[in-house]
DNA sequence: GGTGTTAAATTAACACCGTTAACTATTATA
DNA sequence: TATAATAGTTAACGGTGTTAATTTAACACC
């Protein structure tokens, strides 16, 4: 009932633990399932004063993705310092449906769901930089790599050839997380898929013949 | 307040347009963001009405997805009529695309949301019927393709291959409607993501080169 | 030390949600 | 004509996101 909190340092980390305790519950058990006020029980106070920290519950979920979306990135950012371009791209599309898979809860708020018609200039993130936003960090490599004349001649847009990479390790990794429990499908080996796709993708698009799987 | 139906055919009549709005309204507004109360409201009748044809709003709208699927099925079983198995595989990746692309939210829906840990046995499409399952066409058609000998030799999993086109065109099917509002991200045009990613994947499954586009 | 001000937190309330129970009015049947 | 079944209703329960009004404590100052 008292302002347990004066200081701006234990406002921020009020602030923290209700990310905290969002993230869990949003991973426990999807997003619609849980409530401001489970949140907000979670943390010992009453659900309105997450509305001192949050807008409203969507701005709380954009916070959560904004901390998702650099943790992914800065996993990614390790990657970069391969030498060799191709396995560079190998292992952002692994490193990145690592991610996807052990946070299947999260990689869904980020890549799988519409939101606000486009969302709106509240995140945090600053897209391009590549400290912060994976895509960017693909988008990169895979420019490099065409600089290099690595790419088929017929591809001459580095960007069309970028989306193309992400959307194909996005598409194993969002059936498995929609539709891997489905028993009417017999999947066939998540790490068989996501290599055959990597290696399938990489043949089709690179001038030279094989890639080293 | 009376019963205005007594047939049998009246009451299939009444469950057909409850299934029509509900589809209406799941399109306009996205899924979550509708209520059984204004499903039934846009058909003159009270919401608990709905439920003497559908045990709850998620079996509702599984009988939504259910007809969805089932035209899906039906518009890709026009394609398999094609003599060509390459050419086969690549109507259906287009049909599948136009037809997720027309239908932003039933595809949400359908493939980009995960429901009840696996969906019951409440389905009443027959999963593996190539008649009503889209994915068992292309499961077959490649199946085809494998025993006529047109994979790369290491490929030795035609389920493993139907997967991953499957996964491909998927994919940028998925980032197109999660994503493709996003100002942050400078798309390139939809049909040339398509497009690239049916060649490329073609081209790194496949053992003759090239593929005719 | 008393005074006002400010900020943190709370309770109460609103309008909505999915769903169930109880009830009403009509029809079909005996 | 009485009875049973059925189609539809209203009322209600517990839950949701969110806002308004209110309490409580800490600070600054005279």
């Amino acid at each position: 009932m008292p302002p347990r909190i004066r200081s701006e340092q234990d406002r921020e980390k009020l602030r923290a633990s209700i990310l905290d305790a969002a993230r869990h519950l949003f991973v426990e058990r999807g997003i619609d399932a849980v409530s401001m006020r489970e949140i907000a029980k979670k943390i010992n106070y009453s659900a309105t004063t997450l509305y001192n920290h949050f807008a409203d519950k969507e701005a709380l979920l954009q916070a959560v993705c904004d901390e998702d979306f650099l943790k992914l990135a800065s996993g990614m950012h390790q990657v970069m310092q391969l030498p060799d371009l191709i396995a560079r791209i190998q292992a952002l599309g692994k490193g990145y449906a690592m991610f996807a898979l052990q946070n299947p809860n999260h990689y869904r708020l980020m890549f799988m769901t519409p939101r606000a018609p486009c969302n709106p200039d509240i995140t945090k993130i600053q897209q391009g930089n590549t400290e912060q936003d994976a895509y960017a960090q693909l988008k990169h490599v895979v420019q490099e790599a065409f600089e290099a004349g690595l790419f088929r001649a017929d591809l001459s847009d580095s960007e069309l050839i970028a989306q193309t990479i992400w959307a194909g390790i996005h598409g194993v990794c969002s059936l498995q997380i929609a539709l891997g429990q489905e028993g009417w499908i017999q999947w066939a080996d998540i790490e068989a898929r996501l290599q055959l796709m990597q290696s399938a993708l990489l043949q089709g698009l690179l001038r030279q013949p094989a890639p080293v799987a």
